[in-house]
This record gives C-alpha cells, structure tokens and sequence, in this order.
DNA sequence: TCTGGGGTCCTAGGACCC
DNA sequence: TCTGGGGTCCTAGGACCC
C-alpha cells in the first residue's frame, strides 16, 4: 500500500471531568461527574466504578458514593477548547471540527513541514497536554471513519496508528457499536441477528442489510464497516439549524406556563440566530408528554425570522397545534423549538425597506422591521453587560431551567 | 422521586408542477 | 377519459451523535 494513514482524528478525554480536574487540583485521581440531575460527564475513575453518561444522579451516586458532582465551568470548556484546536491548526488548515472537544485533521499536505502523520500526531499529544494540560487520544489512519474508530480503542490517553496493509486486522474484531451511525437500537437489531464485529457487518449481503436496515442506511453502514467510506475532512462547517429546548417537572399546559417557556427558548434561539447572523423560515416545535413520547409540528413561512417576538408567536401557534391535536395529554415535560432552512440575515435587512403589509412575520413590514430593530437593542445591551441585564423573564423562570442556559450551549452526552 | 441540551441525517407520504 | 415519470417542497417522526 502506497497510501498513508494522514487522517488524524484527536478527541479530548472525559473532556468536561479532565478540565474540572485540571481546575481544582483536588479532584485529580478521584471520581468525578459533571451535571446536575444527571450525570453529563464523568472522570475515567467514576467510569470505572460503572458511572456513565445519562445517568441520574441518584443511580451514579448509588454506584459510585465517593462521586464528586460539579456544576460545570462552561466558560472554561469552550476557551479550553478552542485552545487546543488553535494547536491543530499549527498542523495543517485542513481541520474539520466536529464538537467542542473533537476534530478531524487531513495531514497529508504537511509532511514535509510537520514530518509523517505518526510523528504529528505524537507532537499533538505532547503540546496538547504541556501546553493546555488536557490528556487528548488521537486515531491515525487512511480514512475518518477509520482514524475515529481508532481514536476511540487508543482511549484514553493513547494513540493508534492504523497501517493501511492491515485495516482488516484491525478492523473486523471490534464490535459493530463503534461504527459511526450504530447506536443502541440498530446494535441490538444486528446483534440479534448474528453480526455481532464489524467484521461481519462488512461480509453481511447488501440486501441482507438492505432487508434488516432499509436500502440506503444498509448500503452506508456496510460502507463504513468496509472502510469503503473516502469523505474528506472538510474545513468549516456551516449551522443547519439553531434550536433549543426546556425539560421541566410535569406541568399542566397552561397559557402561563407555555408563554413562560415559549418566550424563553424564542429569547434563546432567536438571539443566538442574530448573533450568527442568521435568520431561518422553517419553525419547529416539539412537545413532550408525561410518557415521554414526543410529537412535532412545523411550519415554512414565506420569509425567514430572526425577532425574539415573531418565533414566540409562531411557536404559540404551533404548540397550540401540537395539543389540539392530543387533547388526551393533560401534563407535559419538555417544550423545544427549532428553526432551519436557514440563510443570511442580511437578505433579511435587504428587505426592509421594500414592502409595508403591517403583518409582522413579513420582514418588510414595520412591525418586523421595529422588533428587529428592539431585538439588536437587547442584544447590544447583553453583548456589554451580559445576559441577565435585560430580557424576558429570565428572572421569573428561576429555578425551573435547572441547567444554566451557558451549559446548555455546551452540553453533551459523552464529553467525559 | 426515570432522562440535559445541542445538533445531523434519513424516510415516507402528500401536494404541486411539468 | 385516463394516464406516466420526474422533480421539488413541506411535514412528521425516528435513530443517532456529542
């Protein structure tokens, strides 16, 4: 084989526990999870005593007594991880980030600066954890799927270099789990059915797959594990969709509750669209019921939003659509809304001065125009003297939200 | 005292147009 | 009077990832 392994995938260890670690020294060597009600993140230490992602807090504190819990430092996640991929960038401008804390790299234009992408990978992990102070595992290989996959068995603090002559051997033993797009419902699918490695998943017949998995996810899971996948690390990046969402104590829908939580998550979305610079026409809401089934509703308006108060309203009327149509659920425990279809905001600001139907969702209009213009005043103030000086109810929302809105920007699942 | 919050991608049916 | 095939957009839901 000719062909190199210069795909680097470099993914930050329990990203969120190793930067508490890092932080307060006395929490080095010893358990600790990140969250509040449940466990967001956790250190290597309370991993080995059987605490993992998703799970609620009393359940990990019944595993793991000597847990250390910690509310999180948003801020320093975010400035840490930029830090760390400002250090991938030195290598190659090929970086392809993929969450805070993880990013592909293509290091095949930088051999003769940087040397082999072995050598580049090693320098990462010394500069990463002398410069940042964070352990971070890096997977090399001929792909991303490949060098992701082999990130993830160099875990933690370790690095795997995959040989392009012996992909299979590496390969075909490791369980199907850990290809890219397997998750716990597809896993048990296969398992059920005998393909337990991806090894077996590679060999499977396409129409085999095609039967257990529909045709196109079948052909696109059997590439993966044929590493028959040549995506290349693309740079950049752009936003499909801007949401957010609000879990809360089962509450009955009342007018108050859902104006309190609409206008919340209308303040959270429709600021962070403006403060990107965008502005989206599909509006989506998802409305959770006691039983924890969910339902959507969406709709396309004819121009794109971007006013805290115009998504408030859309969404009042979406929801309200939600639970006409469920009239049985009388208690509810999660409210999102979500807007795609986005595009540049100044297409929106073109507008303005060209038509005036008074109806607010029209970007032309002046009622538009004027809650734009109110909107870009909350978000100077807030830009210069932060979030709670001004703006809806963020005060009367209190306790309710349980997980500081700077978080939720942030949060995942398995960061630690 | 059973479950955060941010996303992506895919499927499938229906409306509508040519 | 009955009809095809293709394309795009919209909507709802689900699996998955971090």
């Amino acid at each position: 084989m000719t062909a190199r392994p210069s795909i680097l995938h470099a993914d930050l260890d329990a990203f969120y526990a190793s930067v508490e670690q890092l932080l307060d020294p006395a929490l080095r060597g010893r358990p600790v999870a990140v969250g509040g009600g449940v466990v967001l993140a956790c250190s290597y230490e309370a991993k080995r005593r059987g605490v993992s992602g998703a799970m609620p807090a009393w359940r990990a504190r019944e595993r793991c007594p000597e847990l250390v819990f910690v509310r999180g430092s948003f801020g320093e996640y975010r400035r840490l991880g930029d830090r760390v991929m400002e250090i991938l960038g030195t290598y190659t401008p090929a970086v392809q980030r993929i969450s805070i804390d993880e990013a592909f790299l293509d290091v095949g234009g930088s051999e003769r600066l940087h040397g082999p992408p072995e050598h580049i990978a090693l320098q990462i992990r010394r500069r990463v954890r002398e410069e940042v102070g964070l352990p971070i595992s890096v997977g090399a290989a001929r792909t991303k799927h490949l060098a992701k996959i082999a990130s993830q068995v160099a875990k933690p603090d370790g690095l795997v270099v995959v040989d392009p002559a012996r992909e299979r051997e590496f390969l075909d033993p490791l369980p199907v789990r850990l290809v890219w797009g397997v998750g716990p419902v597809t896993g048990a699918d296969l398992e059920a059915r005998g393909i337990r490695t991806i090894g077996e998943l590679a060999r499977a017949s396409p129409e085999r797959l095609a039967g257990l998995l529909g045709a196109e996810r079948g052909t696109r899971l059997r590439a993966l594990a044929a590493n028959e996948d040549p995506r290349p690390v693309r740079p950049g990046g752009r936003a499909g969709s801007v949401g957010a969402q609000s879990a809360f104590r089962r509450s009955a829908p009342t007018p108050d509750l859902l104006a309190e939580v609409l206008g919340h998550l209308a303040d959270r979305v429709a600021g962070r669209l403006r403060a990107k610079g965008l502005a989206g026409r599909t509006v989506t809401v998802r409305v959770r019921f006691a039983d924890l089934r969910s339902v959507t509703r969406s709709i396309t308006l004819a121009d794109p939003v971007a006013a805290t108060l115009t998504l408030r309203e859309v969404a009042e009327g979406l929801v309200a659509e939600a639970l006409a149509d469920h009239p049985r659920e009388r208690t509810l425990t999660l409210l999102a809304i979500s807007v795609s279809a986005l595009t540049a905001e100044t297409e929106v600001q073109l507008e303005l001065a060209v038509d005036a139907a008074d109806d607010p969702r029209r970007p032309g209009s002046r009622t538009a125009a004027a809650r734009l213009a109110a909107d870009r005043s909350v978000d100077r103030v807030r830009e210069r003297f932060g979030r709670g000086a001004i703006g809806f109810a963020t005060v009367a929302l209190g306790e309710r939200a349980g997980v500081p809105d700077d978080f939720r920007e942030l949060a995942e699942r398995d960061g630690g």
